[in-house]
Parts: structure tokens; C-alpha cells; sequence
DNA sequence: ATTAGTAAATAAAACCTTTTAGCGCAATTT
DNA sequence: AAATTGCGCTAAAAGGTTTTATTTACTAAT
């Protein structure tokens, strides 16, 4: 890794010219008819020297960087983690890199990231938009730079979209609390008009009527802090004296099970959004809808690999099943 | 977001040079002596039409990507994912990117990264190097690209590091369970070289010599499945009627956890290394050592930051403090 | 009147590629 | 014999900046 060697080199050394040398290297010396002795000899002596292109002159010339940027709520959540990890180690394989950033949400840094990666020139995007970005990934289309989004989407946007049937993976949640005896079922959710939040609310409801039975819904502001979610959650629990509760993400659920410890009323029967470490670990281990992680990412990153290519024209809309992975925390109820 | 304006759109408009745009625009106008009036004209109508320069060119010329490259065991692991995450927001600041990949303990894995990187002229490194990665990180160092290293480093290599004070932590740790009365204290570590695992283990053991006691000792392969791991420590706590056990890593931690719920034995007494969510809500809630993520992250910052200032020249190792935190896990055992 | 000095601005080189347009030559077609 | 085609390769432009070296137009000093 010392001085950086140049093309220029190479064709010097080779006593030929610095286009003979990049067409070769860009794989073009079948269709430029150059000869297989000459691109053979080149190859070789490319080889030995370890010769590596520099990637910002390229990127200037071609336009492209060869960057994706990933712009995801929380990077610290294991859900995104998780999700972040696997794009990650696929795009890899395929020879682009990722640039991420978390946007905890918040709708102006947000499209801060958005501007800056777009003028670092990335060469697509995956988003999880937060409330209000509508416009920004407006922009992104018409400025014909790919853009797949994941988790939530915009209903009044044609986007490419990856996301879970959430409203499957509420319904399933619970009619299976009801199935089990639960009669006080209570729904934990934010104050957010995000897509997948308003999915599994509806999935929460169409049980609930199914099963005629009454319903409790919770709201928790999105910038709560983690005392303010506690209390609130403790509260609705335990007023409403609910058998059963479903929270609509994995942290809503964490805050519910340390507002149960710090606070020492019994959690009820629950089931969380999102898998996490915690819940098969607990004393009763906790149901969950869990998402299929490994096919999002597959497909957010097939998704956006074939827009790069321009292989595809019309918009995807990709939604997945959830699984409802049943463990102890919702164990038949005992009728008295 | 259309058309991009360029530099020289905007000399040509204003009747002046490429030149003297630039030189405003990089702060350079006192020092070039450019009139008042016109940097104040240039700036008015810079902003006026929303000119960004093209940051590939501009790196090209410069050879500064002001992008930094962030090479982690694991992003996935909440403990890398914590501090991604803060060094992502502190550097954003100070107007760097960031590019990351994990390794996932795999030698090879980061040697192509780091290259990659390398290639794409990151304009400094933060790294968690796997076992044998020394040599790479010396070549960098040759480069003169800068370097720090976190949570673990190379003895024989002069390098820029932050890290937790391992032994100290463990030392505290396992002082902290002989003080409770406990006399079969295990400590389960990796086959692994790293210099943050022999720091925990001579943490453990000085500590046990201090109290004369008999020290147990396993280490798990570094590759291990997690059900290889759980038998493997089913048998060690079991066999060895350990009444106490330090865990090196939190994921080690959780391996245990997961096998005492799956073989059904009672978990001794236990100390995890690295905090975790699981850990406080578990009954009982788990005692930690918790490293200082927030400092270790604004010192790799800090430390790479005025490196790539120049402002450093003797490298720095800083050694930050533990701290225990004491949960149910260790209260003080019954003596019979 | 010439020189020296300075303020204000600039032309052109440099960074390293890819890609367009075209050259010189031999073989083939008109 | 002239015109066309195909082959194998290349010169030079383009991509958008920063930076070095220089110019121009003054004023002040000799």
C-alpha cells in the first residue's frame, strides 16, 4: 500500500496506450476487438502489479459511485440492525457499499441525510421515512435516482416498497389472545401516522370485531421518554385491568416489561411486535410477531439492484408474512 | 434536485473566475485578498442558486473523502451497535460520513474490507481488528492513513487506542462475587488472542488469587454455533457445581441464560460482561460490567479527528473505567 | 521616469479515470 | 483503380474541482 499506481503506469510500461488498458479492464476488449494476446499480456501485468483503479476518478467520469445509502430509524434496534447487517453483506457480494445513517425518527435530519448523500452522489436509497418525507423522496424519484422504502410507505407516493403484512400479523396476534380466553385485550401504538403503525392498528380492530369484543388502544407520543412511556403503559394496564396486551413495536413492549418490574403490578398475557434477544429469555418467554428479516432485506436489495440495472419500469410493492412465534406469555387463559 | 450547477456556471454568471470562486468558497478569500464586495457578491449568489460542489471532484483533487471507515465486530451486537450509532452522530457533525462493515471476528472478512476502504480513499479508519489482523493495520499505519483501534489493540504495535479497562472490570467483578460469599466461581471466556479477553481473564484470575481461591476456567471456540456453545456451558457450570460465573462477553452471557432454560438448571450466580437489555429485565436482573460506551466513543472521535488534523503526533491509548453494576444476580449467598 | 511593491484576480495544470471519435492499414467489394 | 469495410488500437475530450504560478493595474518610492 504504498504509492498509488495508475493506469498511465500500466500502459507505459506496456508501451501502449491508457484506453487499450481501461477498455480491457472494463471488460470491453471483446467488443472493442482487442486482441486476446495483447488483453491477455495486459491482465497478467495488471495482476502482478496489483494494480487498483481509483474510484473517485471513476466515479467522476461515469457517475456513478458504487455507494447505496441506507437510511434507516435506529440502527441501535435490533430489528434495523439486523435488516442493516444483511443489506449489508449483500450488496457487498455484488460490489456496492452501504453509507448509513439513523434518523431516530425526526423528520428534518432525515432530510438532511437525504441532501447529503444525494450530493455525495449515492446511487440509490433505502429509506424508512419518517412522518413527513413525503415530499423529499418526492424529489428523489423525479430526480430519476432509485429509492426503495422499507417498514412504512407512503400511500399517496408510487414507491418501490418492502415491508411485513402487518395487519396479518396483528390479526393473527389477536384472534390468538381471544382464542386463548382473553377477554380485556388492550392495543399499545404511537402517535404516528406512519403505515405500518395504522396497519396493525387495523389488524388489532378487525380481530377485536371479529371476536366482538371491546376495544383499548394506547397511544404513546413517538419522542416519549422511556419514565413516560412506563407510566403510561402502567396506567392503561392497569386501569382497564387487561388480560392481554399487544404492543405494536419490540421497545413499546420492553417499556411495558420494565414498567411490570419497576412499578411491581403483574404483566398480563402479551404479545410484542419484533422479535428481541429479551423475549425468548424472559420467565414466561413472550409471544411475538415476528418479521422475516432475511427476506426483506433480499428483496429491498433485489428490488433496488434491478432499478440500478434499469431492469425494471413499473414500481414493487413487496409485502411479506409475519409469524406469530407463540411461547409462554399467552398460555391459555384459566376461566375462574 | 435537477440539473447540477457547476462552479463555473457560476463565474460565468457573475462575470469572474472559476478561481476566485473557489477560493471564496473554501474560506481562502482573506488570504487571497479577494475584495469584500465581490466574496460577498459570490456568497450572496452562491446561496441565491443553491450551488453544492460536486463532492467526487472535489475529493479527487484534494484526495480527502471526508469519509471514515468503521470496521466492527458485529453491528448486530447492541454494545457495536451503541457505538456505531454515537460515532455516527458525532462525526456528522464535524461533517465526515460514515462507511461501515462488520467482520464478524473473520480475518479474511476485514482484510478485503479494510482494502476496500483503502481503495475508496477513506480519509481514516476506525477498526475492532480480529486476531491476525496486525499486519494490515500496520501497512495503514505505513500508508500514513490514520488509525485507532477499539476494544481491543496489538501489543507490538504502536497504535492510537480506546478501550475499557478490562482488567480492572473483571478484577472488580469477581472481587465483587467472593465478597458475596461465593467459592466456585467460574469465568467463561473465548479461544481467542485478543487483548480485551487475556486483560477480563487475568482480571478474574487476580482476583481469585487475592482471595485464595481455585479458579475454573472455559473457553468457548470463537466460531461456535450457539447450541455448541450452550452445551458447552451446561457442562461446564453443571460439572464443576459452579456457584458463580463471570461471563466475558454479553452474547457468552446469554448463551448461558438460553441453556439453563433449555437443560433446566438453576443459573448460579452471575456477572455478564457488556450491558445489555436483557439484563436488566431478567428475574433476577443480571449484574454487569458496563464499559463507558458514550466516552469511548467521543475519544475515538476525538483521537481520529485532530489525526487527521495533524494535531497529534505520539500515539494515545486511553483506558477508560468500568463500572460495576450491581443487580439481583450476585446477592449475597446463604452460607448453610 | 523608472522601479518596486501590492492588491485583486486569473489561466492553466493537476487529480485519474472513461469514452468518443478517428487513424492507419490491409483486405474486400464495386 | 477506387471505394468500402474491418481490424486493432489510440489521441484527446470530458467529468468538476483545487491550487500553483502568473498577469494586470495600480500606488508609492527612488
Amino acid at each position: 500500500m504504498k504509492k498509488r499506481i495508475l493506469i498511465s503506469d500500466i500502459a507505459k510500461a506496456l508501451g501502449i496506450s491508457v484506453t487499450t488498458v481501461s477498455f480491457i479492464l472494463n471488460d470491453k476488449a471483446k467488443e472493442k476487438r482487442i486482441s486476446e494476446a495483447l488483453t491477455k499480456r495486459v491482465l497478467d501485468y495488471v495482476k502482478k502489479v496489483g494494480y487498483k483503479p481509483n474510484e473517485l476518478a471513476k466515479s467522476l467520469r461515469t457517475g456513478k459511485t458504487k455507494i447505496l445509502g441506507l437510511i434507516i430509524e435506529d440502527i441501535s434496534n435490533p430489528f434495523f440492525g439486523n435488516i442493516a447487517r444483511l443489506i449489508e453483506s449483500k450488496v457487498y457480494e455484488q460490489g456496492y457499499r452501504i453509507i448509513y445513517c439513523s434518523t431516530n425518527n425526526d423528520v428534518d435530519k432525515a432530510r438532511e441525510l437525504i441532501q447529503m448523500f444525494y450530493d455525495r452522489q449515492v446511487d440509490g436509497f433505502i429509506i424508512t421515512p419518517s412522518d413527513g418525507l413525503e415530499d423529499t423522496v418526492k424529489q428523489l424519484q423525479q430526480s430519476n435516482i432509485p429509492v426503495v422504502l422499507f417498514d412504512r410507505y407512503f400511500p399517496s407516493l408510487e414507491t418501490d416498497y418492502v415491508g411485513a403484512d402487518n395487519f396479518q400479523g396483528a390479526f393473527d396476534a389477536t384472534s390468538h389472545l381471544c382464542q386463548q380466553g382473553y377477554k380485556r385485550i388492550g392495543f399499545v401504538s404511537l402517535y404516528s401516522d406512519q403505515t405500518q403503525m395504522k396497519e396493525r392498528s387495523d389488524g388489532y380492530l378487525k380481530a377485536m370485531d371479529n371476536n366482538k369484543q371491546q376495544s383499548f388502544i394506547q397511544k404513546v407520543q413517538m419522542d416519549a421518554s422511556d419514565e413516560e412511556a412506563m407510566d403510561s403503559l402502567k396506567d392503561f394496564i392497569c386501569e382497564n385491568r387487561l388480560d392481554a396486551v399487544l404492543f405494536s413495536t419490540n421497545y413499546l413492549a420492553i417499556s411495558g416489561l420494565k414498567a411490570s418490574k419497576k412499578y411491581n403490578f403483574v404483566m398480563p398475557a402479551m404479545i410484542a411486535f419484533d422479535d428481541h434477544t429479551v423475549f425468548k429469555l424472559l420467565e414466561p418467554s413472550i409471544t411475538v410477531v415476528s418479521q422475516p428479516i432475511k427476506e426483506i432485506a433480499e428483496n429491498l436489495i433485489n428490488i433496488l439492484l434491478l432499478r440500478l440495472q434499469g431492469k425494471i419500469k413499473a414500481t414493487r410493492k413487496m409485502v411479506l408474512p409475519c409469524e406469530l412465534k407463540i411461547r409462554e406469555s399467552t398460555k391459555a387463559k384459566v376461566t375462574l
